[in-house]
DNA sequence: TATCCAAGGTAAGTT
DNA sequence: AACTTACCTTGGATA
């Protein structure tokens, strides 16, 4: 087992580890001591939180694959980053340095980001009570399907559908003595029956998650191949697969592929708004979306968005 | 104890 | 193209 520090002070900005990967926007990490993130825990909380990672080609063609076999990563933080002696403190297989700054984009300049974005009222309250939480890059494949499966379905449920898909269908990893299970790959999701998929709570989703992983197990599409796209074609481009609309696509291009404009037009979002900004209810979603994207200030929208995200949610209980 | 309801929407069928 | 409707499942609310 490998070990090693990140002090924050090293990097660019503040950050939540709490806040970042149990604010919805990722379903790929476990709390080791509560998977299913049953209990609240207190903002910046020292949990440890794992997660398995395949080998996968970073968006961007920012360096090569970040691990060449599946790759337990496990990760807590000690103190808040105000703190000087704040730091992350990670064990895995390997040196998971590189990888931990791709997975939680500490190559962010905070700071700069959420200054970039319009001086809103409901922004700033909820850059202020998730200080320092960051959007994720999650695998495309895994973030895909996890997106699929978060039609209509509670926040806290969909954890649990990903560890079942994990469990039943990924491949077993050994590591500090215990056996942890790697996301299914698209030719084992594709194998899957939608009758055992169901088994797993899926609902109608199942069929969804079975022909997505055909498509791309066959070879016609791959979620990282909407990355050489503008934008918005980029979101067009991840309709093609099943279950996948225009929401579920923003979730991927933002929490996946870095598109960090994207705004997932969510029912929080649009609670949002109605209640904030009106003017930006266009009917469509195409033409909201843009709306709301000049809202919030375009380029980093994205950010904006998840912020807004789990602050309402967090907060109308 | 029994119903009802809504949850990070999408696909398929009608105008 | 815009507008309905059905869809699995389940924890929590309501009667």
């Amino acid at each position: 087992m490998e070990t090693g520090v990140v002090p924050l002070s090293e990097i660019d900005g503040p950050f939540d580890l709490q806040a970042t990967v149990e604010s919805g926007q990722t379903y790929l990490w476990d709390r080791a001591d509560d998977g299913m993130y049953e209990q609240q825990v207190a903002h910046g909380g020292d949990h440890w939180y794992e997660t398995v990672v395949r080998p996968f080609a970073p968006p961007r063609g920012d360096g090569d694959t970040l691990v060449s076999e599946p790759t337990v990563v496990r990760v807590r933080q000690v103190g808040e980053s105000d703190d000087p002696d704040a730091r992350l403190e990670w064990e895995s297989t390997v040196d998971a340095e590189q990888l931990l700054t791709h997975l939680l984009r500490l190559d962010d300049d905070l700071d700069a980001i959420l200054s970039a974005t319009p001086d809103l009222p409901l922004l700033e309250e909820a850059y202020e009570t998730y200080h320092g939480m960051r959007l994720v890059r999650d695998p495309p494949f895994p973030c895909l399907i996890s997106f699929i499966c978060s039609a209509q379905m509670r926040v806290a449920r969909i954890h649990g559908m990903q560890r079942r898909l994990a469990e039943s269908f990924g491949d077993p990893v050994t590591f500090d003595g215990e056996t942890y299970y790697a996301f299914p790959t698209p030719e084992q999701l594709a194998a899957a029956t939608e009758s055992e998929l169901r088994d797993l709570s899926l609902g109608y989703r199942a069929p969804y998650v079975q022909r997505t992983a055909e498509l791309v197990a066959d070879g016609e599409a791959h979620p990282a191949a909407a990355t050489d796209r503008a934008y918005e074609a980029a979101r067009e481009y991840l309709t093609q697969f099943v279950g996948v609309g225009e929401k579920v696509a923003d979730c991927v291009l933002l929490f996946s592929l870095g598109f960090l404009q994207a705004v997932p037009l969510d029912t929080w979002i649009r609670t949002a708004i109605g209640d904030y900004y009106p003017n930006c209810e266009r009917g469509g979603y195409t033409e909201t979306s843009r709306a709301i994207r000049e809202q919030f200030g375009g380029e980093f929208a994205g950010y904006a968005q998840t912020y807004v995200f789990y602050y309402l949610r967090t907060t109308e209980q």
